[in-house]
Parts: C-alpha cells; sequence; structure tokens
DNA sequence: AGAAGTCGTTCGGCATCGTCGAACATCGGT
DNA sequence: ACCGATGTTCGACGATGCCGAACGACTTCT
C-alpha cells in the first residue's frame, strides 16, 4: 500500500472500472477482452462479475456467455436523478422557461471534462427529438460548460482548459488561449452562447446556477436551431429569459444575493454575428 | 466460505449494498447510518465508500460529510439503456405505435418481482407528462408485467405469485389465485389490460415480445386515460395496434413464427366493462 | 472431419488485502 | 465549555481475494 492516495479497495475500484469498461466499450464483453483491456488475470475479472451479476448490476448473455450491464444500474441511475437537488429544483422552471421561449431547455452538471445532462424539455413543438438525459458532452462545446467553467475557481478552470479539447465541428473552439478568452467574457456577462460548435446547426444560451454557499453547482439554458437562439448575436429575449431563470432558480437553491443581479446592463451588445 | 452460492467478493458484494442502501434510502446518508443498516463496522463502510467516490459512483456532501449517489452513476444506467437490444430496436415501433393510437407508449422488461420502463414516449398531445424510463412497478398491475408473467414458464410464474402483491389502488388484483387465472386467460389471449389497478384513472394494454429462441423479453403497451383506452373492455383498435406492433418487433428481435400468429380470432370477446 | 485455437469456468494454495476496534478530529447543540 | 454525534485515521490480525494451471465446450480454421 504505497500508493499516494491511500487505501482504496483494489477488489472494488477493479469493479468500477469493469463496470465503465462495459459502459464504454461494445455492447457485449467477454471475460477475457474485459481482462485484457484492464489488465487483470482472467478469473479475476471473472470473480469480479459473478459478484456485479448476483447484485443485477451485469448480466450475463446466456448464448454467448458474454456480460452487459444489468437493469439495477439504470435504477440506480434514476436513483441518482431522484437525489439530485438541482434536478428537482429545476423542474417546473424549465417546463416555464421551455414555454416561455419556445426551445427545449437543459440542465446540465460538470463531471471531470463533460457536462452531465440531468434535464432535458423538449421543444414545445412536437417534434421528434430524444431525450438527452445522461448523456455528456465535452465541456468546451457546451453552453452550460463554458458557463459552469467561468464560474469556476481559477486553478479547476486552468485545468479544464489544460486538458484535451476534442473538435467536434468546424466551429469548436479548441484553442485554450482563445477560449480562457471567451470564459473572462462569459463571467462578465455571466452566460455564455455556443453556435454549431458542438452541432451543425444547433446554438445555447446558458447561465450558471449557484448554491447557498455561492458556488456554482450547474447551468440551465435554451439550445435550438442557430438561426432562432443565434439570428445575430444571441437573441435578446432567449437571454432575458435564461438569466431570469438561472437568478430564480439559484435563490430556490439558497444563493446569496451578489448572484442575483449581474454587472451587466440588461442588453449586452450583440456579439460578432 | 461455506456460503451455498459460493465464492462471491465480500467487498464488491458490500459495495454493491451500499449504492442501493443510497438509491432506496434518503437522498443523502451519513456513514455510521449506513453501517448500521448494512450490520457493518463504520470504518468499512467508510473505505467502501471512498474507494466508490474515486470512482464518482457516490458524492460525498462537503459539508455534512453524508455520502449520495454520484454521477457516474446515471452514465452507467445510460449506457444500460444504449446497450439494450430490445430498447434499441423498439424506439421506431414505439413512435409508430403511439401516433397510430394517440396515446402514451410504455417498453419494459421484468426485473425481479417489478417491471422495469426501459422506453417511453409521450403521447403526441403536449400535455405536460414525466418520462418514466428508469422507473418500475409491481409487475401484476402492470400490464406489461402481466402479459410478461403469462408467457414465462411454470416456475417462474409460480414465483411471482407466491411472493408480495401490494396494494396500490382500490382495483389492484392481490388474490394470486384470481392473478393465476387472469394469466392463463391472457396467455391465451395473446396480450394483457391493466384498468386502474396502478393508478385511478389510468389503464393499459400490452403484448409480449420474444427473442429468437421464443423466450419473453419484454412487453410493448399502451397507456392512458381509462376511458380511451379501455371504454368497456379493451379498445379493440388499440388491442390491434398494440398486438401488431409487438408481432413485428419480436420479429425484428429474430422470433420464431409460431408467436407471430395469436390463437384466437381477431376480436376477442369484450371482458366485463 | 480433425486439430488448434478460442471462449467461460473451476480449483486450490499463497500472501495480499480488507476488516475491525480503538482512538482522533471536528462539528453542533445544549 | 461540555457532551454527544459525526466522519476519519491508524495498525495488526487473519480471513479473503488473487492468480496460474487445468477443464470442458465451442467455434474456426485447415
Amino acid at each position: 500500500m504505497s500508493d499516494p492516495r491511500r487505501s482504496t479497495i483494489q477488489s472494488v475500484d477493479r469493479a468500477a472500472r469493469i463496470l465503465k469498461a462495459l459502459a464504454s466499450g461494445p455492447p457485449r464483453s467477454g471475460v477475457s477482452e474485459l481482462a485484457e483491456r484492464l489488465g487483470l488475470a482472467k478469473t479475476t475479472v471473472h470473480g469480479l462479475l459473478r459478484t456485479l451479476e448476483r447484485q443485477s448490476l451485469v448480466e450475463q448473455d446466456t448464448e454467448t456467455g458474454k456480460y452487459r450491464l444489468g437493469p439495477e444500474m439504470l435504477q440506480l441511475g434514476n436513483a441518482f436523478l431522484d437525489h439530485h437537488e438541482l434536478r428537482g429544483r429545476s423542474l417546473l422552471w424549465a417546463d416555464t422557461l421551455a414555454n416561455r421561449v419556445g426551445e427545449a431547455v437543459r440542465v446540465g452538471v460538470l463531471h471531470g471534462r463533460r457536462v452531465l445532462i440531468v434535464h432535458h424539455v423538449f421543444r414545445p413543438d412536437d417534434s421528434v427529438q430524444i431525450l438527452e438525459v445522461g448523456a455528456s458532452v465535452p465541456w468546451h462545446v457546451s453552453a452550460l460548460g463554458k458557463v459552469h467553467a467561468a464560474a469556476l475557481p481559477n486553478d479547476r478552470r486552468r485545468t479544464l482548459l489544460a486538458g484535451a479539447l476534442p473538435q467536434l465541428t468546424g466551429r469548436t473552439i479548441t484553442d485554450p488561449h482563445v477560449l480562457a478568452l471567451g470564459l473572462e467574457e462569459i463571467a462578465r456577462a455571466g452566460f455564455a452562447t455556443e453556435e454549431q460548435e458542438a452541432v451543425i446547426g444547433e446554438a445555447e444560451v446558458a447561465a450558471p446556477v449557484f448554491d447557498h454557499r455561492g458556488h456554482p453547482v450547474g447551468a440551465i439554458g435554451v439550445a435550438g436551431p442557430a438561426e432562432r437562439v443565434m439570428p445575430r448575436g444571441p437573441s435578446d429575449a432567449v437571454v432575458v429569459a435564461v438569466l431570469d431563470t438561472a437568478r430564480r432558480l439559484s435563490r430556490e437553491m439558497g444563493a446569496p444575493r451578489r448572484h442575483d443581479a449581474r454587472p451587466h446592463a440588461p442588453r449586452p451588445r450583440a456579439e460578432a454575428g
């Protein structure tokens, strides 16, 4: 046990790595395949899988003998959502916001280098949309992620800027320096935008949500077709609605007043469209 | 290791029990509380929690020191859905079915004594509805559960009938004998109904889905207001649509022909309304 | 059709690793 | 300032999880 991070329980740590490997790999994985990916003995992986199977955290395909994630996993993920304070408090606000602007609303939290979507309200029109709850995207391609990052303490923000910044579209900002300047502007304005940086044709406007200590706990934003959300610069109506909602949501989370008022005039000058 | 179920890895098993305890208990639980609930030493629970925290499977509240499920849990639950074959293949069929009958569609699988909802399409009208994916209900109060149970081998069906059958509404069927007779009728008809047995005012019609070995893997059904779905006995249009969809879905799962044709005439006599 | 590779699985022994009780640090309410 | 509660660290014992070798079943080459 000379590990600098003292005393992690080996078998549990390995079990967790198996679950993540099953999640990120192909739908069904075999024992040998997992053993090689994790650098463990085949029989070790087998024992872990058998234990996880008894708990329905993984399932074994009765024919091929391969393993996949089990139904209990979904129940636990659902329980995470049920217990998530920001999500719970945002349900009503998100509905209201979606109806107000006529676009989809997303609530997300920073998790590692990605933004995890914890709530998603479809655009009010009844087009076919896929639910994104549980999905995650790189933080720098999402307005939710950028606005959360901009509100972070310096060291954590630097860490985010220092890591990998994959390019998803032609408009994804991958230069750390450009991104850093963008975050400063976002911190001043109190909201972030994203235009076709994640998906071509889609844009997003988001504002941060703070807890009772004034720390950022997530963000809420409006996502939709770029020409509607950011016709030339961000739509004023959308920006006002998002800021208003985020402010009320923050207050419901117990945030102190200083986050209520944003430092700029109600109508920030439009950025270059 | 005198345990009849040989060789489960103790620490992993305990970690799983901690996760389930966190999921089923209050939103945040303390170390001592969990230790007592699981009958373990406080420090043992602490070590397990610390390991789970490093993997983001649990989070610690920075103020109270209590623990809750972590964001990674949601990602894993989402991965389960992504890898779920029945769910993946049902996405399009469920949309089509929802539009055809104008009601909500649910796809569920039997998990223990409950039905786990793996897909849910909202009723096409744009009323406020909550997404039920990840939720679970007792098998005997859901048409999805009953139709799945009716297709099970005798011993597994008997196990379901033998256990607890909680009463959720005044119309919930809790008598194992009545339920057993109902399952026989369901097996003959090829579909199941449920009228206000889970939620007052709501009804459901469901049909089973089979895999390439002819085993039931889940069910798909239409849920909505009792007066529309089961005006007096099940709506013929809904029954035909559900059976048709389930049959096509089964075929897509590779099911053999014998499950395609249902043994009865296209219009089963209406049950007592 | 045989052979040679794969797969998931079982077994048993060595030593690692997880467990537990006592003691510590910290907080909150009296 | 006390007390009781919390989450946490430490150290030592021995139960426990790890691994290599071997098995049976299966697929896939030749």
